[in-house]
DNA sequence: TATCCGTGGGC
DNA sequence: TGCCCAAGGAT
């Protein structure tokens, strides 16, 4: 494997001090979390806001878990809590089967009696999967874990010049971590790693003369380190079409809960007619009934393009008109906790200025 | 292994 | 504006 030989023709460069002097010397990039030499930090928080921070930023993971602490102080209260308000909470944060798992995980961890404290207990808990188990176990338990999220793939994939492409390097990448990974501070080391992929070996334009870890990386060394990590081409982007059916009765609009499972899963929404499962070129027909035309919502989703007609009507009894769905009338004036996907939100807004 | 699953910021 | 990307996990 391309890793080991890697490895051994590093440099002697001791990269773990190198870069927790670093660490213990800078601002931190998640502003809730403690500084270096602090308590341990409670499970709890460690695990809510790793839960929170996958494939999401910083910026917009702050607002969230200042509120779901806020609210649920605890797992016990976490676990306690109405499922539905919860989905609610996380609207707008997106992957909502993270949602779905965070309750499943605080309630199986309360049957526990708390958190396992081992990277390998912790990975069999729902939502946690190779990055979360590891970064919980080092930065909450202090575990020596090889935690490797995009940001250490980065950094990793510079030191060593590992040139081959993801997701084929994972493997190299990750044992090259491992090389490095120290046995104390593991948790700091895993932190660090991340804020220097953050704020200094970036993806684009890295900061290579302000690297603590310059001395060591043999891609800056070979002026190839913007090149790194390589990566696949990625399939294009396709757009779908459908419509979305507002309708208000008395001051209340008609909502439905989504399937579990699939996009958007479990969360409130507008009735629609099944987008999810289309191509292109449906949802271009006439409607029956009295319905008209708001305009269209687009919004922009991880593999696909969607736009949406927006159908209006005030005759409530349209609702038998729709697929069977559970579903309710919500009052327009607590129409901000609902907990709307940013799609149906969307569409909500072009609404009622529509019917204004 | 490849695909599905949201959203907002940066350039 | 369009494209890339992010403290990934489940299947």
């Amino acid at each position: 494997m391309q890793a080991s030989a890697e490895t051994k023709a590093s440099p002697s460069f001791a990269i773990a001090p190198a870069l927790l002097a670093w660490y213990d010397a800078h601002a931190r990039s998640l502003p809730w979390r403690a500084p270096p030499g602090a308590p341990p930090p409670d499970p709890y928080r460690v695990w809510l806001s790793e839960v929170m921070l996958q494939q999401t930023t910083v910026a917009a993971v702050g607002p969230y878990f200042e509120r779901f602490t806020r609210r649920w102080p605890t797992i016990a209260d976490l676990a306690a809590a109405d499922e539905a308000e919860i989905m609610a909470a996380w609207a707008g944060l997106g992957y909502y089967s993270r949602a779905r798992n965070l309750v499943a995980c605080a309630r199986e961890v309360v049957r526990l009696g708390g958190f396992p404290s081992t990277e390998a207990d912790l990975r069999k808990l729902p939502g946690l999967g190779a990055y979360t188990a590891a970064a919980v176990a080092a930065i909450a338990f202090g575990e020596a874990a090889v935690v490797v999220d995009a940001n250490v793939e980065r950094v990793v994939a510079r030191l060593f010049a590992i040139t081959d492409p993801l997701p084929g390097a994972r493997p190299a990448i990750r044992e090259a971590t491992a090389t490095i990974t120290p046995p104390v501070r593991a948790g700091d080391f895993a932190q660090a790693m991340m804020d220097l992929g953050a704020t200094v070996c970036t993806v684009r334009s890295p900061r290579c003369l302000l690297c603590p870890l310059r001395g060591a990386c043999r891609a800056e060394a070979a002026g190839i380190a913007e090149a790194l990590p390589a990566k696949t081409p990625k399939k294009p982007k396709p757009t779908r079409k459908g419509r979305v059916f507002w309708i208000e009765r008395e001051g209340a609009v008609w909502f439905v809960r989504r399937e579990a499972k699939g996009m958007l899963g479990g969360m409130r929404a507008l009735p629609d007619d099944g987008w999810h499962a289309r191509a292109d070129g449906h949802g271009e027909g006439p409607v029956a009934g009295p319905w008209r035309s708001g305009g269209v919502v687009r919004h922009g989703f991880t593999h696909f393009d969607l736009e949406l007609q927006l159908m209006l009507c005030d005759a409530a009894e349209m609702v038998h008109q729709l697929p069977p769905e559970e579903g309710e009338f919500w009052p327009l004036v607590r129409l901000d906790e609902a907990g709307l996907p940013t799609v149906f939100a969307k569409a909500a807004r072009l609404a009622l200025s529509e019917r204004s």
